[in-house]
DNA sequence: CGGCATTATTAAACAGTGTTCAATAATAAT
DNA sequence: ATTATTATTGAACACTGTTTAATAATGCCG
């Protein structure tokens, strides 16, 4: 039996989630379960499940993760590039989706159950996330928030569209351009748009 | 032991499938399994497994049929009003999406594995929707097809963005606009900016 | 029509899943 | 030192997709 006292509960709870992240990374999610977690970290699923409740609870650690993996490599790569802060944010945005594709797609497969609500936590990355879009329309919308949020949303909106339909590679159908294009020019026809508007 | 001929193999087909699309409809895809729908159509998981060779060709005949739905619903609501073509395909895939979301929650879910290939006849009925986006979009940029499928794809992502954000509740953090409005300003912005750059 | 080959259907089994729970080991509190 | 609390375990439950040998039902052919 492993001695309670060899990991305190956050060092169990990063030791679990890492494990699970790896897992999901290197074999998708069906390689993700409860007793592949367990066995990589040398506890058994009950312990895991007195930590994170379900396994809902579970994943949800996990996608917290990636979130702070994605803002992490988004604000990295705003920081070091001159260009325009959106084409920046919208193409990191599907490197990131095809660098780590499983925990990506991980994201969006998620179900949130009616019981299991979103935690203020996880909304917080959330909102962190949509913030860096919001901060790099601004100055097109004439300083306006509002419509920065709005913006911000249906072009996080396309993007995401455009990401889900290439990377999954399973609805690409018509003979299409290849999505850093299509990005270009969602980017450059609404925001042509959002100009003439104003 | 039911007789075998009790059912053709395409009334097999149909009554499984319909049975598929009845559980998913109502429980969710957690509700859906081999089991459930041989008990909902008195034969066992063997036949089923006969019919479709294994879960994922079965669900691939449920999509098959979730996008027959989905192509009537937008041609019948495409006739019936005289409204632009393009707000028409828009709304009416975000009301789809709504009336039917386990199901439309479904074809995304689906993850189709490097072994099992998309069958032509699936890839049809995709070119076929998309073709709807493709027409309503000609007059716009000057009756030019390659500059109708650009957009189309893109506009489709767009729309499909929205609706996955909006529609599945689950990332609607920020206070935002309803999914109707956003898709009013997308295709408003967006086609507004397809107009300057003509 | 009878017998043979084919095909459809079944039941049972396998390895895996999430989840629960009593028992027990390890710690904290008194 | 004894008691209360908490962490961990292993076994169980009811599921899941999938495979397979046996069998029932049919089509074919002489």
């Amino acid at each position: 039996m492993a001695r309670r006292s060899d990991h305190s509960r956050p060092e169990l709870t990063e030791l679990a989630v890492k494990a699970g992240v790896e897992l999901i990374e290197k074999k998708g999610l069906s390689g993700f379960s409860a007793r592949a977690v367990a066995r990589k970290i040398g506890y058994t699923v009950g312990t895991l499940y007195h930590v994170f409740g379900d396994m809902d609870g579970f994943m949800l650690h996990i996608h917290g993760q990636t979130l702070d993996d994605l803002y992490a490599f988004l604000t990295k790569k705003l920081e070091r590039s001159k260009k325009p802060s959106l084409d920046i944010l919208a193409h990191g945005y599907l490197d990131f989706a095809r660098a780590h594709f499983n925990r990506w797609d991980a994201l969006f497969t998620f179900r949130t159950t009616a019981s299991n609500e979103i935690p203020p936590w996880y909304a917080a990355k959330l909102r962190g996330l949509f913030l860096l879009t919001e901060t790099a329309l601004m100055p097109h919308v004439g300083n306006n928030e509002q419509a920065a949020q709005k913006h911000a949303r249906i072009l996080w909106s396309g993007i995401h569209g455009i990401c889900v339909l290439s990377v999954s590679g399973k609805l690409d159908i018509v003979n299409a351009d290849k999505a850093e294009k299509q990005i270009d020019m969602l980017l450059e026809t609404y925001m042509a748009g959002v100009e003439k508007q104003l």
